[in-house]
DNA sequence: TGGCATCTTGTACAAGTGTACGATATTATA
DNA sequence: TATAATATCGTACACTTGTACAAGATGCCA
């Protein structure tokens, strides 16, 4: 049975988590340059947001050569489910029709979506 | 015009604030009530956050008898979308497909969901 | 009108967060 | 092997957040 109960994740955290699991493996260096251009951070503040995942047992780490390469130490699905279901009780409630209401009224979903959703669901 | 550009919300701020949505108009005493039973939070806590908010210009009030009534100083839609946003950028990089999929995924929405969804994007 | 119940206000404080510098260690290279 | 480049580690620090007590103000009822 992996950990449960993690710490709580900070915004920053959840950013760079999500980072290192789209990079699979990752130095600091890699996860500076995949941050969106947008999102300026020093080299120096991913670092330390890594290590901070790291103590929280959401990250692990190898070395090599000199750097570290961090790899995450649990399942992506399992902190999605747990980070949504907070953001649903606190905006809405729980209920998420209506997260899905915005989502689909802000052009963020087309009928293609849809339609794949519909299997989705139906498939269950 | 309203005004743009709030100081961003605590997760606990936007608990509180979706109650007062939720009451329309409320005192503290009102929003303690309407906690969920799992949160439990002492009035003075609850009076520190909707200060806060009322600070940081999400809420205003009036005033009954000796208590504050406070009231949404922002429209609900406005603040849902930032928070969506911003969700969805630090946990999925901006695509909702997958937070849908998550959704979809976890029982939390049926057939007929989808069908509603559905004729919302037609409709647009 | 005196006192009880109820509110707000001021203030507090520890923990968490975002951000980052400086010192030290390590590796590759000239 | 000395040096430049690059990492990590320790530490810092102001701001935010969650939580709340105590004191003073105010309205209500007997």
């Amino acid at each position: 049975m992996a950990r449960k109960n993690l710490p709580a994740l900070s915004p920053s955290e959840t950013e760079i988590l999500r980072l290192v699991w789209q990079l699979d493996k990752a130095t600091v260096q890699e996860v500076c340059d995949k941050l969106p251009a947008k999102r300026k951070i020093a080299y120096a503040t991913v670092q330390t947001l890594l290590r901070r995942l790291e103590h929280k047992g959401y990250l692990k780490h190898d070395i090599r050569g000199k750097a570290h390469v961090f790899f995450a130490a649990v399942r992506k699905e399992h902190v999605v489910k747990k980070s949504v279901g907070d953001f649903l009780d606190r905006l809405f409630g729980g209920d998420p029709i209506p997260l899905m209401q915005h989502l689909a009224e802000h052009g963020k979903l087309d009928a293609d979506d849809i339609e794949k959703l519909k299997q989705l669901v139906d498939k269950k």
